[in-house]
DNA sequence: CGTTTTTGCCTTTTT
DNA sequence: GGCAAAAACG
């Protein structure tokens, strides 16, 4: 079992004995790491697998840890394996009681969260306009990430924030949360942390319990995860973390970096062990992203290196715009399978979700078959939402979240003022909606249509509550659909989207043939929130954001979009300076070291977004690559707009767009790929204006522009004025 | 109360 | 340019 590793993760496995830390560089084989120290426990029985716990981020990342446990060690161990947010889901239904929940909580998605918070501010007369009750949860969802609640959040600015209110709706919001017997993502660990802390005798049992922990992406933990790991790490001090100061990308969800070098700080005597050798790259790209990532400050600083000798230099294409970024990317992509390489191995990363869509048409022009991952989830759409919401008032129909989304789906003629009148009752007699609705209805004060539908819909409920336990899951959601008349709704409407939700409502039925009842349903559902289609068996090309492709590899990579403003971009450096363009080079990073062995690189000249069009320059990422491991690819961009048959519209819209200067830049672009400029020459460039050079590295140009100062930019994009 | 029209926001990344 | 929420209308 040992016989494969190096001397590095043969080092991770074997120290069993107290609090290790594993610095483990993109591709070094970390996954295999864990797994193997897992069996190695197990095999020499340092514990049962009951008393090893094993957390992950993703419950994809958590689903290949088990497989590849049971492999080595032959047989499913029924470790404590799983997300943070699966294992607080676990930990907290055993002790929901002691939390003032019963253990068949309500885990909220976050429309839920946010329809609670518009719910308070309506109440508190805060005005929702000028503060949007998403800057509430973002405010509350990092004091969670903090492992602070209410009466934890100390005085000074933070109470200031969301013009003072924050503090009194955190608190509120809270309070609604038990009221409806519900957690948020982030009460999954807060709760764990005032568990243990309030109750001695259970952190004591789970302390106990757990000889062995192991954490994968530790980078990406938050203060709450960290201060939970040293809570149950306390007892028997064997924890192993896993992680990559370089790969940390989730700064943006309270993540730390910092909790590293915390590590070593709280366990002074940790082994550290450091993973440099890569198995998964081209000495090209490895040296590529290894320049790259050199860039930030701040690093622990490993030194990657591999085995391998030969490998194809990164390659480089500049675009006129995105169709045309989509149509290279589609050539290259059939020249690879004319060489015989499958689409499983093709990965096209992007930066934000919009970016898929010149990809997705042009791939279905070609006939090129994809796949989004990410993207729209099965779980979110409206009727998967409704209908689930249907069998969560079947579970508690104090759910009142539940109770308030479907009411009125389908239309039960409930408008606003029916809808107050309940809220009122239900808060006078201190009612769910589902009890005040039930007390007014048995006082007569609902008449006519409207009595004889509330009439209907609470007497069905009733009725499939009591059938809940004699029909399997798929025959209670097949009644409650047909009876609900939720299905002949959709089935009635003529719009083209409605034929799409049926067909989802009939594949919901179909998921729930896999779960023993109701409750694990629900918990499945708001806690995996994965496409549904994973299957990793069809030839298809995987199309994602860099987020989503943490963690897994590919022959074949194109990063799309290198541009100033998108990547990095905009947004990041504008809020978070410094630290979100060096959190955005890591995001460069992780991209380029998913390639195996080819990785392509492009940046396009114009953009639309907003169905404006944008005109921006080469990502300083792409200045940060050593000439030597990259090779610039000819053509593209300079013909591109006249010669490949791009709608004239979208031509007409460019020239437009850019205002007068456009009848230059679209038009008069006779270069080749080496430019010919010279230091004083007068010209002019699409976003900057109007400037003169100040002087020439290869295709790198200074230039001072007459508004915009001084600027380096790519020769191919400015032009003699 | 329900339907149609208009506005406004969006596109950073997610357990 | 698309979608959801608000507003206006019947």
């Amino acid at each position: 079992m040992l016989a494969g590793l190096n001397d590095a993760q043969r080092m991770a496995v074997e120290a069993t004995q107290g609090p290790v830390l594993v610095l483990a560089g993109a591709g070094t084989g970390k996954t295999r790491v864990l797994t193997t120290r897992i069996a190695h426990i197990l095999m020499n029985k340092l514990a049962w697998p009951g008393e090893i716990l094993a957390v992950t981020f993703t419950n994809k990342a958590a689903r290949e840890m088990a497989e590849r446990v049971a492999l080595l060690t032959g047989a499913s161990q029924s470790l404590w394996q799983g997300t943070f947010h699966s294992i607080g889901a676990r930990i907290i239904r055993r002790h929901a009681e002691k939390l003032g929940l019963t253990s068949s909580f309500t885990i909220l998605d976050e429309d839920d969260q946010l329809r609670l918070i518009k719910a308070i501010l309506i109440e508190q007369n805060i005005d929702g306009k000028s503060l949007p009750p998403k800057l509430f949860l973002s405010v509350i969802q990092r004091w969670k990430d903090q492992g602070l609640t209410p009466d934890k959040v100390t005085g000074g600015q933070d109470t200031q924030q969301v013009g003072g209110h924050a503090l009194g709706v955190y608190r509120l919001y809270q309070a609604r949360l038990k009221a409806v017997n519900a957690t948020d993502f982030g009460d999954l660990i807060l709760h764990m942390l005032t568990l243990f802390t309030q109750f001695p005798e259970v952190l004591e049992e789970f302390a106990k319990r757990f000889k062995y922990i192991l954490v994968d992406e530790y980078q990406d933990t938050n203060v709450a995860q960290y201060l939970w790991l040293r809570l149950l790490a306390s007892y028997h001090q064997n924890i192993c973390c896993v992680g990559d100061d370089d790969q940390s990308i989730y700064s943006w969800r309270g993540a730390e970096v910092g909790n590293i070098l915390r590590f070593e700080r709280d366990f002074p005597d940790a082994t550290v062990v450091k993973l440099e050798c890569n198995y998964r790259s081209t000495p090209h790209i490895l040296a590529a992203a290894s320049s790259v990532i050199a860039n930030n400050r701040g690093r622990l600083g490993k030194t990657l290196w591999t085995q391998v000798k030969e490998g194809e230099k990164l390659q480089l294409k500049s675009l006129w715009d995105e169709t045309e970024e989509a149509r290279f990317v589609g050539e290259e992509i059939e020249q690879l399978q004319r060489k015989g390489v499958s689409l499983k191995d093709i990965a096209i990363l992007v930066r934000a979700g919009f970016q898929t869509r010149a990809f997705e048409e042009r791939f279905l022009t070609l006939g090129v078959a994809y796949r989004v991952i990410g993207g729209l989830r099965f779980y979110e759409r409206a009727e998967i939402r409704d209908a689930v919401a249907y069998l969560r008032l079947i579970a508690s129909p104090q759910d009142d979240l539940a109770f308030e989304r479907i009411i009125n789906s389908p239309k039960r003629g409930i408008g606003q003022a029916t809808m107050q009148q309940m809220h009122t009752s239900a808060r006078s007699l201190n009612f769910s909606l589902y009890g005040a609705t039930q007390h007014l209805l048995a006082g007569g004060e609902f008449k006519g249509k409207l009595g004889g539908a509330l009439g209907k819909f609470i007497g069905d409920l009733g009725r499939w509550r009591e059938k809940r336990d004699a029909l399997n899951l798929a025959e209670l959601t097949e009644l409650m659909l047909e009876e609900s008349g939720y299905r002949a709704m959709w089935q009635q409407e003529k719009t083209p989207e409605a034929a799409g939700r049926v067909e989802n409502l009939k594949e919901l039925v179909r998921a729930m043939g896999e779960f023993e009842n109701l409750a694990a349903f629900l918990e499945h559902v708001s806690l995996v929130t994965e496409a549904a289609n994973n299957d990793n068996n069809t030839d298809m090309v995987s199309l994602m954001t860099l987020h989503a492709a943490k963690g897994l590899e590919f022959d074949v990579v194109f990063l799309p979009g290198w541009e100033e403003g998108l990547f990095p971009h905009q947004r990041a450096v504008d809020e978070s300076g410094m630290k979100g363009l060096e959190e955005e080079r890591r995001l460069a990073y992780v991209g380029m070291t998913r390639a195996r062995k080819r990785l392509f690189i492009s940046h396009a000249a114009n953009r639309r977004i907003y169905n404006q069009w944008q005109s921006s320059i080469p990502s300083r990422f792409i200045g940060e690559i050593p000439e030597e491991h990259m090779e610039k690819l000819g053509g593209g961009m300079h013909s591109a707009p006249r010669q490949a048959g791009r709608n004239w519209k979208d031509e007409v819209a460019a020239i437009m767009a850019s205002a007068g200067a456009s009848a230059k830049t679209a038009t008069a672009a006779p270069r080749g790929s080496k430019n010919n400029f010279s230091k004083g020459q007068r010209i002019f460039h699409q976003k900057f204006g109007y400037g003169r050079i100040q002087a020439i590295s290869g295709d790198h140009i200074d230039i001072d522009f007459e508004k915009a100062g001084q600027k380096k930019v790519l020769a191919d994009f400015i032009a003699l004025a």
